[in-house]
DNA sequence: ACTAATTATCGTAATATTGCAATATAACAA
DNA sequence: TTGTTATATTGCAATATTACGATAATTAGT
């Protein structure tokens, strides 16, 4: 049916779950890398960087957003985007805390 | 046209969006917390803890065993299903060093 | 061989994702 | 206001995902 049963799940699942698939596309990736790439955080610029079309990219980055991952602030006429801390901290500890279980056998 | 333009990217940023995608679904995260929840690692017990039927489950398995975070062994009639250590080690890594660099700056 | 138990596969319906051309919107400059 | 630049939205085609009933495959026990 392609629709997920999100109800049966708690938040916390669904949250990491929702991050992850923010994360499940090689260009947002390439997104992602691009951002922690670069001090100042220019935008019209990954239209440039990525071999995909200005919609598609414009798709991705509201994808990213959606998901808390990246934030964008308005300067000007462009749209400056940048990483948010946060959300790929949660990310981060997620992952510790597994491998931390993991060890721990 | 729903197909990724893998090619157009690096074989670890498809590396990388590829495990993610095998996380992205709440019972996917669910069986994962699961597995590691039990030093013992049941499988069809798996069905009968998430509110799924056997073949979705059987798919999200499957799906978690092409990524290679999770894998089986044959054990009489069961399937021992495991969480493969490396492969979420391989995402752990690719996160701190996402943290650090973020917090270099 | 027959049966039960366990997991996988097939087939299919409903929905989601990916990508882009065309177009719209927004902000600024002249 | 007109033009330019930067980004978003719409609409659509191609493909992928999710879920499950039905069924197959595998192994163990009798």
């Amino acid at each position: 049916m392609g629709i997920t049963k999100t109800e049966f799940f708690s938040e916390r699942q669904n949250e990491i779950a929702m991050m992850a698939k923010a994360m499940a596309h090689p260009a947002r990736i390439a997104i992602i890398e691009y951002l922690l790439s670069v001090d100042t955080c220019i935008c019209g610029d990954i239209v440039n960087k990525l071999p995909l079309a200005q919609p598609t990219i414009s798709q991705h980055l509201k994808e990213l957003k959606n998901a808390g991952i990246i934030k964008g602030r308005i300067e000007g006429t462009a749209i400056c985007y940048c990483i948010n801390k946060a959300a790929l901290g949660t990310l981060q500890k997620y992952f510790e805390a597994i491998t931390n279980k993991m060890t721990k056998k």
